[in-house]
DNA sequence: ATATCACTTAAAGTAAACTCTAAGTCAAGT
DNA sequence: ACTTGACTTAGAGTTTACTTTAAGTGATAT
């Protein structure tokens, strides 16, 4: 597959695909003779799986350091899997703001509607 | 109240809240004789409304367009009313892409306990 | 043969959200 | 009177994650 077809099939530009490469985010993906990229199964599991961790927030330092772990090979399963526990806790944290954040705007959201059919005023001093 | 009380109240830098009313993201500050801040309970909702909504996200942009929509009155009630509802879709769709992460982040950490415990090959190179 | 087009690289540029620095003011303590 | 420490401002600097640019290569279409 070419850069341009995983581009289309990830929804990630050929650039930000590129980047990640360089920056190790993704093992190198196998070239063609003239130099070009031929990506293969495995570089598009690792596509997919980076574009799933960026979607959420995960920093390209700690994927950067997944890859690092995982290269160094089988004696680093542990601290890959502590790794990954770390980033899950920091998500479900974020979650928790995030609804927080939706309460809060669906609350918002209920008083507008008083607002915009009178039955309430509106307070423009406050939140 | 001062600044060094509401950055520790709210957990926010004294630089990022005095950033934060430069930008516009809350109304201007009222302030003592000598020019320092003396946050009032207005304020401080903003404060709090801010840090939850930055909490989830919300682009500094956005903020202040809401900011400034509240302070042209009444007639713009609809649109902040439009506003908080888009940005409230786009955090249903971010917690969407955090739950299917924190899925394959569980799944993973599962394989990761067989490999640790002997049970499963480590493969390096898959993700 | 030549033009076109997608690809290659390294490196510079950009946007967002702070964060820090410099220079200064002011009130309180010794 | 003088030092200390928290505050003030404008503006420069930093970090993260791309994004763009410049210069070049190679395969295909006319």
């Amino acid at each position: 597959m070419t850069i341009a077809e995983v581009s289309k099939k990830y929804e990630l530009t050929a650039d930000t695909i590129r980047y990640y490469e360089k920056e190790g985010l993704i093992p190198r993906v196998p070239r063609n003779k003239s130099g070009i990229r031929d990506f293969d199964e495995v570089s598009c599991r690792w596509i997919d799986f980076i574009k799933c961790m960026r979607s959420a927030g995960l920093s390209i330092q700690v994927l950067q350091k997944y890859v690092e772990l995982m290269n160094k090979g089988h004696s680093t399963a542990k601290e890959r899997q502590e790794l990954l526990n770390l980033q899950k806790e920091i998500l479900v944290k974020k979650r928790e703001d995030i609804d927080k954040t939706i309460d809060r705007l669906n609350y918002k959201i209920k008083i507008y509607d008083e607002i915009i059919g009178g039955k309430r005023k509106d307070f423009m001093e406050e939140p």
